[in-house]
DNA sequence: CTGAAAGCGCTTACAG
DNA sequence: CTGAAAGCGCTTACAG
């Protein structure tokens, strides 16, 4: 059976079935014009020897490799959700995937991860690639989508209705008779911070509502950088009724940080976020959220590319997909002052 | 800058610059032995051409390639915490990570996908391998670390201690006096099933509680499997008072199914689960289960891979990680009868 | 210090 | 129906 040495080659197999190693190439790929004892040969010899062939070797030789590439500079339960949906819309379709991940990229923000990782694929082993959450807009020898792109990014694309989310959950919290509403933006450059942003204001727009520059703050998406800024936020005389933050890492963070102040969530303070992270439904209160189907982001990119790949270049190229308002405990009416 | 036709090749850079493509590889691998001016001939030529090397062209030609394979047949939330545990693991080492996924067999469990797999990749790409949950012994030509191991494996693994976490709760539900705990089984073969219910068993062997055949049903750890075996243990005279399944998507199958039948949890039915999913967390009430950290798994496999590539032979082959038990709602003291 | 040449494991015209 | 040969983009002895 398997050896436990070196890997078996085709040309061990063409030895041991007496062929050429073009005949076997053929046998492989299921090409027309072998004969029939010839295949059965080649096969029984195949079987015998546990032969699998390269997918480096056949890669390189080829100009198409069926194997989509998808890279990341991370992993979070979010990337999970967006490889469930890769792989659905892949099943059976032909294409094999490969994740590429650059072992000291991670944590660390290099520039321009992106580039380099499609580069190293792109030359020869993928037909095209996935790119999640890039810094800055991509661009290879083959096609490439972007998952949740950079901002003014105009290659191929799919994201999530995230101006319109973000108005939805300020529009509820208007709604509840909130008047002073903060925002604590996202990291800049992220086409999603600013679509977040651009919702919060529009929603106030809409409603006559001001804004007050005095409550918008700028984060960049992680837990500790959203702290300080919720406390500075609420320790002053005239504190806003609500916080919206543009993730529901920052949301969590600020919920804490009001609590630790002796304020109560939602009756002295209204928080919400963005995404519907798992914490946010297990936090105490629930958070109040807009969910955004990474499912679906990830399914969407993988038909995109398929349709580029296969050059059917019709379709839409920068797919919005909707999002959902989800209400939980942290937010309520203001208290009457 | 970058071309968007063909991707820039060595010998692209090799004429820009004026020098062989042998030159040009010292340039870009770092080897001794080429003048400092040529040196900055071809690095402005590799800037300016926008050159990256292919991985693929140098995977075939060296027997190293500094890349460690993952292969898994699937993504869950959990898949992402393997994945964290092994890029946290790989930060910094020099070693780059592949995961593959065939598009064939998601969903479709086709047997010997990691075989299949791992021979694709090992052949050139990889250098070693970490197999999430095979379903059978791995074996391949380069080093291979098994994630939650197949029933008798030998090959080295590292897996999360299933007997003592089984024990544990089990101990938990005869502590609070239950003395007819059912027991619904996981899927046959895998090693993991098996500990646990040789946990189940060894508990009530230690507390000198005979175990009833009758209350042992055989799931395979997906919530569809347990659903009529709850109802069959539930649906009788002598019914138990606790059940613990082998996971949690069992676990609060049998939850809902005791539910519907008019029974509550845990006044009239203890339920506990294994594996601490976030839905355990969030069911009301909260599943008492046992926790495996996945992240801490995926991060123990990638370093003894790479002390097996770098040949450090030393340290234990066959690794076990400790289990936590996490008590909430669904577990209580029995009625008194 | 540098280049010509061989070769990694395949696939694919080109002959026959 | 089958094989010898070239070549995918690199790396690495071997010369010089």
């Amino acid at each position: 059976m398997a050896e436990s040495g070196a890997p078996v080659t085709m040309s061990d197999v063409a030895r041991s079935a007496g062929v050429s190693t073009a005949t076997v190439s053929r046998v492989v790929n299921g090409r027309y014009g072998v004969s029939a004892r010839t295949i059965a040969q080649v096969r029984s010899a195949i079987e015998q020897l546990g032969y699998e062939s390269s997918l480096v070797a056949a890669s390189l030789r080829r100009s198409r490799t069926n194997v989509l590439g998808l890279v990341t500079h991370s992993f979070h339960s979010y990337t999970a959700e967006v490889l469930k949906g890769v792989m659905d819309a892949l099943s059976q379709s032909g294409f094999d995937l490969i994740i590429y991940a650059n072992s000291d990229l991670y944590g660390t923000f290099s520039e321009g991860w992106e580039r380099r990782h499609l580069a190293r694929l792109a030359g020869t082993l993928t037909d095209g690639s996935i790119v999640v959450t890039p810094s800055g807009e991509v661009r290879s020898g083959t096609p490439v989508v972007a998952v949740d792109p950079a901002k003014d990014s105009t290659a191929p694309s799919v994201t999530a209705d995230n101006l319109a989310g973000a108005t939805a959950v300020v529009e509820h919290l208007l709604g509840l008779g909130h008047r002073r509403i903060a925002f604590i933006a996202g990291r800049a450059g992220l086409a999603s911070a600013q679509a977040r942003e651009d919702g919060y204001r529009k929603a106030l727009a809409d409603a006559g509502t001001p804004v007050d520059p005095a409550l918008i703050a700028r984060g960049d998406f992680t837990p500790e950088s959203a702290a300080p800024l919720a406390r500075a936020l609420l320790d002053t005389a005239d504190r806003p009724t609500a916080i919206f933050a543009a993730n529901d890492d920052m949301a969590l963070s600020t919920a804490r940080v009001a609590r630790d102040m002796g304020l109560d969530v939602p009756g002295d303070l209204s928080v919400a976020g963005f995404d519907n992270i798992p914490d946010s439904a297990l936090a105490e209160p629930g958070l109040t959220t807009v969910d955004q189907s990474m499912y679906l982001l990830g399914k969407e990119a993988a038909h995109m590319l398929k349709a580029l790949v296969r050059g059917d270049e019709d379709g839409p190229r920068q797919v919005v997909l909707p999002t959902r308002l989800v209400v939980r405990g942290s937010t309520a009416a203001p208290r009457i002052s």
